[in-house]
DNA sequence: CAGTGGTCTAGACCACATG
DNA sequence: ATGTGGTCTAGACCACTGT
């Protein structure tokens, strides 16, 4: 981040390819983002003020600006007014908020209960494989629940992971909210993903969790969860009942 | 926008209420988005350039540049390095990229073409009165159409338009691409959208347009558009067969 | 009060597109 | 060469949150 105040064409360090121009606040989101991932705040930790870590990397305070407004727009971090910036953290509420796009058709939104129906260790088959990046016979956690959402069943999902980036995870003790486990137990910190949907027809496992009949309409889920480094950690796969609830999608 | 240089604690004009703060950036964006909005330049056009807006309401480059930057955000306007600012265009390009969010599963994405099966004015029903707030007896028009993805039929739909804001349309010819005749026609532009699924079991008559049977899986997605000025515009219940489509939503 | 994020300015210069 | 959007700076001041 060393620089003369206007050499804004060699900006970038050992530059010295033709390649594509890299703006200086991106380099100052890059330095954050590995810092944060790295750990040197925890979540919920306040960073520097915006004038320290313009002084500490040797850009203006505006520039510190530009790179925090999107690592906000990322919800890496949280800003709020008067108080600090903050590492963004995994709780419910953005749980909720950023991956659960289930919402009941009337009444208040809430966060949905588990029931874990089974955790086993396995071979990745093809959506592993193809999913997460794994190679063929690598290992994986492969774990089913069933979740409840204002008092009834609705969705019974199977999750897998690579067991060599949450080793011994099958051993532990697994709570609702498995993001918050993902970071603070193995350091995985899960920041967007996609869902692709289809409707499907239930089988009769489905069926039976789920308290419908063999070939009721189901809403099928895949999720795959991307890490802050950008690597796929997590395939979820659920099935939904949604006579009660629909999946919310904003166009804008 | 007149104000003395340094007046940021009394602007936004004849504001003296104790309420909420509205910054400089803010108004230039309503300024825009105003201008936007009654035609004053049209749809593809370009803006005046940074520094000429900055003239015309007296403030500065950076100010200017905020508010372009939301209207960026919410695709009201494109920017192109070197050439200029320009009002958005509902292009198919951009339907296909803002609106459309169903993928093949495998093979090149395309936009679908459509078949119009009735066209009908009639009274607004529950749906029409809840999603488009309009009044018990106000006129609808209703379209009813299936589309085709790749050679194959897999959606049937239903739209339904305040027959007020969208006079005579059930006289013209329909294009496959509604929302270019909505803003060139009536001068309506949507500018985003919530859409709504389930999985539901398909009806007869659904079943018959599909190449289905009665009771096998679609995805139902229930999109309300709003124009640029907030308000709902057109509803659109659109039912899928997905077993070689999906709904792709990206988490972030 | 001091400290934080948020806004705004004036001016300089860079990168991209077109003539 | 010119005009466009994009980046960066230095400094000022505002709004919000705590002590």
């Amino acid at each position: 981040m060393a620089h003369p105040p206007t050499a804004q064409g060699t900006r970038g360090g050992a530059r010295g390819e033709a390649l594509g121009f890299r703006p200086l606040y991106r380099q100052v989101k890059e330095v954050l983002t590995r810092r944060i991932a790295d750990g040197v705040w925890a979540a919920g930790e306040m960073l520097p003020s915006e004038p320290e870590i313009a002084a500490d990397l040797g850009v203006s305070h505006g520039t510190v600006r530009k790179a925090l407004d999107e690592l906000t727009v990322e919800n890496l971090v949280t800003r709020r007014q008067g108080k600090g910036t903050f590492v963004a953290r995994h709780d419910d509420e953005r749980i909720l908020f950023q991956f659960f796009k289930l919402f009941p058709d009337s009444g208040e939104r809430s966060y949905p209960d588990s029931r874990i129906l089974e955790v086993a260790v396995r071979e990745a088959d093809q959506g592993a494989i193809k999913f997460l990046g794994l190679r063929k016979g690598a290992r994986v956690v492969r774990l089913e629940r069933v979740r409840t959402l204002g008092g009834s069943v609705c969705i019974v999902e199977r999750i897998t992971l690579a067991r060599a980036q949450f080793p011994g995870i099958e051993k532990r003790h697994l709570p609702n909210n498995l993001y918050e486990l993902y970071r603070s137990a193995f350091g995985v910190t899960l920041v967007r993903a996609t869902e692709r949907l289809k409707a499907v027809a239930a089988t009769a496992r489905e069926a039976k969790h789920l308290g419908l009949k063999v070939g009721d309409p189901l809403l099928a889920i895949d999720r795959i969860a991307y890490a802050i480094d950008g690597r796929p950690v997590e395939w979820r796969r659920s099935l939904c009942r949604t006579d009660a609830i629909h999946y919310l999608s904003d166009l804008r």
